[in-house]
RNA sequence: GGACGUUUAGCUCAGCUGGUAGAGCUUUCGCUUGACGUGCGAAAGGUCAGCGGUUCAAGUCCGUUAACGUCCACCA
């Protein structure tokens, strides 16, 4: 390919047509070779309802970063994409929908509702995986998965069966959370907790005997109507005499008892609490262990129902004013007082929370959790940060069944039939057709659902086949790594833990990389309702994916959150922009000669120093890359390709290029590998432009994309450590010229004669024409010592320089220069001095850093002189 | 109530197993230096939140305090 390249690079002309080229040569699609190790990452399924936001593209972005990167190092890398069903939030989007048509989910009837979904599902399904691509992800869409598709509900019925033989799956009447918008049961998991303003009102329960009252508070009045009991502390000297007697529960005149239960906590409030087992989950407790009757006040809507007496038919919000109305009007009201307290919401829907009793499915979680923790305990699932094993056995440890039933149409029915007859259940993978107990026909499918979550936590193995014996699944699992955010730690990850440990006897990854959340500029959680999100698909078509990627990853590091910026994004901009003119170069000089991409046989020393350093960066960007430090790594990149190949080697390279033969020819070749090499390092994180601009590489056969290419490999036989340290030794020589040339405001163009004294005089020369050029210097002359007086003095560890610029140096400003360096210097030794002279650093510090000291301290003793004899031949 | 995180240059953040503090942006100065002004060269700017400890040596390890933040639990 030899076309001209563009002056700066245009990330819209390349992105899709790169990808295209991809898709077309089946690049992602990993298929099972047993020469090769399986590295298989599952996707977190993104929901159908969703819209690609920048979490999302933070998630996807480290996902394809570690693919690409196994890939190229010679795995076979799975990455298994697929979307969510997202059952209650799919499922409200469809019913408002229709709420706008003016029809009802009952109108329709759940059959139709069902088709109306599935519809919805195919329309918009697929716009969330075409946004991923626009991110470069290189997943294998031919495997891509939904967790309702039939493979997933295959899978399910089969959990689902296995626990409830096992009695792991029971139902039963328990208090759960309902969502009255929703109108469903959620999980514990599901409710978010959040402080509001309440009241706290203190009410009088007169005794039924007419004996005085008992005073008690309540945050919930309009509960009261479902008092069963008053409790104390059996301990309660107070009120010792008082259990066993009745109050008289106010408004509604029903008489009820005084309990004794170590529930209540005597120090808090009075000391007494109303007890209303069917609104409040421990008094619900309470009730069970007093047998006390339930009374359901509420209607699935959270409407009073008809046990509210004269209060049915409002909301419990409207309730509680007019209750605590009456109760002020009946002398029941003791005082209101103000309290902030925890609320608990619907996390879909932000609705407060009703607790209700109702008989829905639960998994029963403590035999389950049990080896989940120990396969985290001893290692086999590692959390990276380490510090999120912590929560994780928190939640684990401290675990109660899962409500796993929903009231909702959209998502998996759960396979069990009532018995019209016998009145018993029948589970089973497939439709029966009669009752496996009484076998009677008259069964009946339960109407329920289940969680989503429930479907979501067989992802590692359901995507790969299970419950068949697939040899996806034998090559692929368990998957190495899961990438995701912290805040689904419990949703997903501990429920996908232990479901594989349970159904495959095995842990479902090696590694769980948990990453935080991205905010907005000003450090605020993104989201909808704040309006404050950034639309990643806006960012890239200003700056590109790879600008975007290369952004998400730099200065970000594992489990903590990282601020949106746009002026970083610009100049991770910049640096596309830098590789591309880079490259542009490269391909000036090689163009119209036959270079291949293999070093030469013989390197100069500025040669061997690139290519000791970019084997140095190989070595950093894969152990960073290995431990998941990929802000690390992307930042070594950075800086290699910037400083040290762009603004040092190919400078230095410069007149060897202009040159002709062999020089020259090994020129381009290095030239040419550095760059080889370090758009396959950086091809991980910026695939686009790596991408093309290797395709105009003189790459052989070796592959026909970058992303198949081999990953490099540190190789000893590439290390020159004393070429790159005399390297080093005049690049600070040119550092330490155009420094002080840039302080006395001399142009470039003004070239001045250097003089450089040195004890290691084949260094310098050897660098003369570096200093020439990098050092604006008209002749380089180096000796073992100068005399030159009216010069500028400049010392580096291995060399003193004079520049003679009569007519520019300010003798005054020269001096104080010189002074100010002296009296650094000096600092530097004597701090180096008070370590060589304590015996404790002495005898106890490794001897390379007692070397290292010793060094320096002699180089600063050496230019602590030559500063005092410029000083001198300056006065 | 419990657990965790953060506190480093004006701003946003890196800094792995302890050995003389880094980047990007900003600011200032200089530059038609043969890929790039989305650039090049340079400068300024930090008692690494406070206190105490371990160590020859602490931004880094331990303890403690403070501020901010997150998660879990939840008392009616």
């Amino acid at each position: 390919m030899q076309k001209e390249m563009a002056k700066s690079y245009d990330p819209l002309e390349v992105e899709d047509r790169i990808y295209d080229f991809w898709i077309k040569g089946n690049y992602f699609h990993a298929e099972i070779d047993k020469n090769k190790k399986p590295y298989t990452i599952v996707m977190p399924p993104p929901n159908i309802t969703g819209q690609l936001h920048m979490g999302h593209a933070l998630d996807e972005t480290f996902q394809d970063i570690l693919i690409r990167f196994r890939r190229m190092q010679g795995y076979c890398a799975l990455w298994l994409p697929g979307t969510d069903h997202a059952a209650i939030a799919t499922e409200a989007k469809i019913v408002e929908s229709m709420r706008k048509e003016g029809i009802s989910k009952e109108d329709l009837g759940r059959e139709k509702f069902l088709e109306r979904a599935w519809e919805w599902k195919r329309v918009y399904g697929g716009r969330i995986v075409d946004q991923l691509k626009k991110l470069g992800s290189s997943c294998d869409w031919q495997r891509e998965r939904f967790t309702m598709d039939e493979g997933c509900n295959k899978a399910v019925n089969e959990v689902f069966v296995r626990l409830y033989e096992k009695g792991l799956i029971y139902r039963g009447e328990r208090i759960i959370n309902w969502c009255p918008h929703c109108c469903t049961s959620i999980s514990d998991a599901e409710v978010d907790f959040a402080e509001h303003d309440g009241h706290f009102w203190h009410l009088r329960y007169p005794l039924s005997d007419g004996s005085g009252f008992v005073s008690l508070a309540t945050t919930r009045p309009e509960t009261l109507l479902g008092d069963t009991a008053v409790a104390v502390h059996p301990d309660d000297e107070r009120y010792k005499d008082l259990v066993g007697k009745t109050v008289i529960l106010p408004l509604v005149n029903r008489e009820i008892p005084i309990v004794a239960d170590t529930y209540v906590e005597p120090e808090f409030g009075t000391g007494v609490v109303k007890i209303t087992p069917a609104h409040d989950p421990n008094d619900f407790e309470v009730g069970l262990r007093h047998n006390l009757p339930i009374i359901n006040v509420m209607d699935d809507n959270a409407i009073m129902n008809e046990n509210a007496g004269k209060y049915k038919g409002l909301s419990r919000f409207e309730a509680r004013k007019i209750i605590v109305k009456d109760l002020e009007d009946g002398g029941y009201l003791e005082k209101v007082e103000d309290i902030k307290h925890n609320v608990g919401s619907c996390y879909r829907c932000k609705t407060v929370v009703e607790p209700k009793i109702s008989k829905q499915w639960f998994v029963k979680m403590k035999p389950l959790a049990e080896p989940a923790i120990d396969v985290v305990k001893t290692d086999k699932t590692k959390f990276v940060p380490e510090r999120f094993d912590k929560i994780y056995f928190n939640w684990m440890n401290n675990i109660k069944d899962w409500c796993i039933s929903r009231q909702l149409w959209w998502g998996h029915q759960i396979p069990a039939w009532h018995c019209a007859d016998c009145g018993e259940i029948t589970v089973s993978r497939t439709n029966p057709d009669s009752c496996a107990h009484c076998g009677s026909k008259n069964i009946k499918r339960d109407e329920d659902t289940l969680d989503t979550w429930f479907s979501s936590a067989l992802w590692p193995f359901s995507t790969l086949g299970w419950p068949d014996k697939t040899p996806e699944l034998d090559y692929f699992f368990p998957t190495n790594t899961l990438v995701t955010g912290y805040d689904i730690i419990f949703f997903w990850v501990a429920r996908m833990i232990f479901s594989s440990v349970e159904q495959m006897g095995q842990t479902p990854f090696d590694t769980v990389f948990i990453h935080g959340i991205l905010r907005d500029e000003n450090g605020v959680k993104m989201s909808k309702s704040l309006g404050n999100g950034i639309d990643p698909l806006e960012i890239i078509s200003e700056y590109g994916a790879d600008a975007l990627r290369f952004f998400l990853v730099t200065g970000n590091s594992p489990g903590n959150d990282m601020r949106f910026s746009s002026k970083r994004v610009e100049s991770t901009r910049n640096f596309c922009n830098k590789i591309w003119n880079a490259s542009r170069f490269v391909h000036m000089n090689i163009d119209d000669h036959d270079v291949k991409i293999e070093l030469p046989k013989t390197l100069t020393t500025e040669d061997k120093w690139i290519v000791h350093t970019l084997n140095d960066v190989i070595k950093e960007v894969t152990e960073n890359l290995d431990k998941f430090e990929l802000g690390v790594a992307a930042a070594k990149l950075y800086d290699f390709m910037w400083d040290c190949y762009c603004d040092w080697y190919i400078e230095l390279a410069k007149s060897r290029l202009m040159s002709e033969g062999e020089s020259a020819q090994n020129a381009r070749q290095v030239l040419v590998y550095v760059l080889d090499q370090t758009l396959r390092l950086l091809h991980p994180f910026m695939p686009f432009i790596t991408e093309e601009i290797w395709q105009t590489l003189p790459h052989e056969n070796e592959a026909e994309a970058l992303l198949l290419a081999k990953f490099p490999e540190y190789k000893e036989e590439n290390s020159y450590p004393d070429a790159a340290n005399e390297m080093e030794s005049v690049m600070e020589a040119i550092r330490a010229i155009r420094n002080r040339r840039a302080e006395m405001n001399v142009p470039p163009s003004k070239k001045a004669k250097v003089y450089i004294a040195t004890n290691v005089k084949q260094i310098f020369e050897n660098g003369k024409s570096f200093i020439c050029k990098l050092g604006f210097a008209s002749e380089v002359i180096v000796g073992d010592s100068f005399q030159i007086d009216g010069a500028v003095t400049i010392v580096t560890a291995d060399a003193k320089m004079y520049i003679p610029m009569e007519e520019l140096v300010d003798k005054q400003a020269e001096l104080t220069r010189l002074n100010k360096e002296l009296e650094a210097t000096k600092k530097l030794l004597a701090q180096d001095e008070g370590k060589l002279n304590n015996a404790g650093f002495v005898s106890k510090a490794p001897q390379n850093v007692i070397e290292t000291v010793k060094e320096q301290a002699a180089r600063e003793r050496e230019k602590i002189a030559l500063i005092e004899a410029a000083i001198d031949a300056l006065k």
